[in-house]
DNA sequence: TTTCAGTCTGTGAACGCTCCCAGACTGATC
DNA sequence: GATCAGTCTGGGAGCGTTCACAGACTGAAA
């Protein structure tokens, strides 16, 4: 492969200097409209690329951000909604040539790798991902003083790291009153775990609807996944057996609810009505299909990926983004 | 915040010159005991990172890799197989600390992007995802030489792009196999898309048992969405009303031939068995759950990091890798 | 005519690292 | 004591950019 064009070389196919190249390549001012066209012309001729390395070491800045996803190990992606912020913020990074690392944070030495990649100054900004309550790497970050915004609030961090996030409290209280007035009377529910801001707020909006008839016995945790959908819905059948709605804050979980239901011998919603949250893939495949609370995954990913990119170029302080929630009604409620 | 300590500041601190320092960093050899020991405290004190841009700008290395997922973008991440390949690939490249770029190339503007960003010299190889047969994409990276291996093979090019991938083949004979030793007679089959390895082959493992009784009016072509899966098994039905079982290239598409089924009033198992391929996480929660394929889909993204840091190690020319896969019998044959 | 603000261009000096070469120092061998 | 191979160290050069600055040229205002 023969050697990649420099900026010497576009300057001598040009006939003018490195200084002119630079101008023309950062959209300076000051650069004669002839002295631009032959640039150009020099810069399509020899193939040439700005070598971002070369670049980066003189400007600090790196043209990428690096996202971070902090699950324990296995957990990591198994909501299926990680996949749609994924693929968002690639694309609306990528629409301004910023490129997208994406690291795990799951462990001790996962966390001191994103430490030292930061503070190595590799990345412009960060994204954080299900980061939760008292993780460490929120203080280190902080300290150093790279722009970093949350998909989702962190917890305990609200007025520290700027997020976007969807309605998840006005959402569970809009599938709470759905069932009450579908004439449930005593609905229970399945939360998220409690140092997650979907486990916190999808309760509160829970409680927001009930008040008083939203008693602790009525009230399950879970962590998430689908198992302990399944054995959260177990102990609230044993516990309250005339129970006659759920509402999980998962449609993962709420597929598990849905096992332990059937293997009960419950008619979903005959006996019980069924309510998820998230609208994810998995909530048109259970039978019966969920019926749901839909978060704008994509604009939350939008948004995070704008507050981000507002940090980087110093566009000053910014607020975070609370977008609505919908229902959507299927056959489990 | 404090600039940065540069390998100067640590020389400084460690009374020896840069030269040194750099051999410390980089392992070389004729280093003296004492000065390995000075080194190593000063690194510790001034809490020195290395500046890999400067670094990149002399060894034209760059410690990372970028994966390109070439679907187009409204499927990307479609199918949840994506997240175990993704997260298993980032913490195998992060051992090394090799960091991973994502990126699109589901259209030209994000192929060209792609090319640009290689060509620029910002990866030291290229992950391939899902690519498709005669996509441009592998011609331009051929010729760029650049280290670059497949995750799963592509079409037309196996002999070109090193590739780890699943036992398709072997993985539908089996699942046929058991239909036909379940009894079965009148087996039908649900590919995937023909210019992809897992449309191709898995039809070919299908055929390889069923012989000349896989006639063309037993075969329907999907394109792995849970829709195509509907549509297909909808066309099935239609045309051999007496079926009596169905191999389905994928869990997803299995989803929607199962919601086909039950429209129709097809017991499953009962009046028709359903076999799946990928064991991905929708097989567990479809009803009846679904009797499928297991990739070994961490093995596969672990061997195509393998293969690729080999090559981007300069270890020469590597053969391609074919893990075997297992038959998960749950419900639904 | 002089002055001046505005426009445009070229050049040297970084940025932080690795590579290479020259040279110093060891100890063993002739 | 000279030679030599092996070990270790320092420092100059260069990687490909951007940035700051100096200087040249314009045309309009004084």
């Amino acid at each position: 492969m023969a050697k990649r064009p420099t900026i010497h070389d576009v300057a001598a196919a040009a006939g003018v200097s490195r200084g002119t190249v630079s101008r023309v390549l950062n959209d300076d001012r000051y650069v004669s409209p002839a002295a631009h066209a032959a640039v150009r012309r020099a810069i399509a001729e020899t193939g040439y690329i700005v070598n971002r390395n070369a670049r980066s070491l003189v400007t600090q800045r790196t043209g990428s951000v690096v996202m971070v996803l902090s699950e324990p190990h296995e957990k990591v992606f198994e909501d299926p909604n990680y996949s749609t912020t994924i693929r968002t913020a690639i694309r609306r990074l990528g629409e301004r040539d910023v490129s997208l690392v994406i690291m795990l944070a799951g462990d001790d030495g996962d966390r001191e790798r994103v430490v030292r990649y930061v503070r190595g100054g590799h990345a412009d900004g960060v994204l954080l991902m299900s980061t939760h309550a008292g993780d460490p790497l929120v203080d280190e970050l902080e300290s150093l003083r790279i722009p970093a915004v949350a998909c989702g609030a962190v917890i305990g961090k609200e007025n520290v790291i700027p997020y976007a996030a969807a309605d998840d409290r006005e959402g569970a209280r809009q599938m709470t009153r759905y069932l009450v007035e579908q004439g449930r009377r005593k609905i229970a529910t399945i939360t998220g775990p409690m140092d997650t801001p979907g486990g916190i707020q999808r309760l509160e909006g829970f409680a927001d609807v009930l008040g008083r008839k939203a008693s602790r016995k009525l009230i399950e945790h879970g962590d998430w996944t689908q198992l302990s959908g399944e054995s959260a819905m177990a102990r609230l059948i044993e516990r309250t057996p005339d129970l006659d709605a759920v509402f999980v804050a998962s449609d993962l979980m709420a597929a598990g609810a849905l096992s332990t239901l059937r293997a009960a011998g419950r008619q979903v919603p005959g006996d019980v009505a069924v309510g998820g949250f998230d609208d994810s893939s998995v909530a048109a495949t259970t039978h019966p299909p969920l019926t749901t609370i839909r978060q704008p995954l994509a604009e939350v990913a939008e948004e995070t990926v704008r507050l981000l990119l507002t940090l980087v170029d110093g566009g000053g302080p910014v607020d975070p983004v609370i977008l609505p929630t919908r229902l959507i009604v299927r056959e489990s409620a």
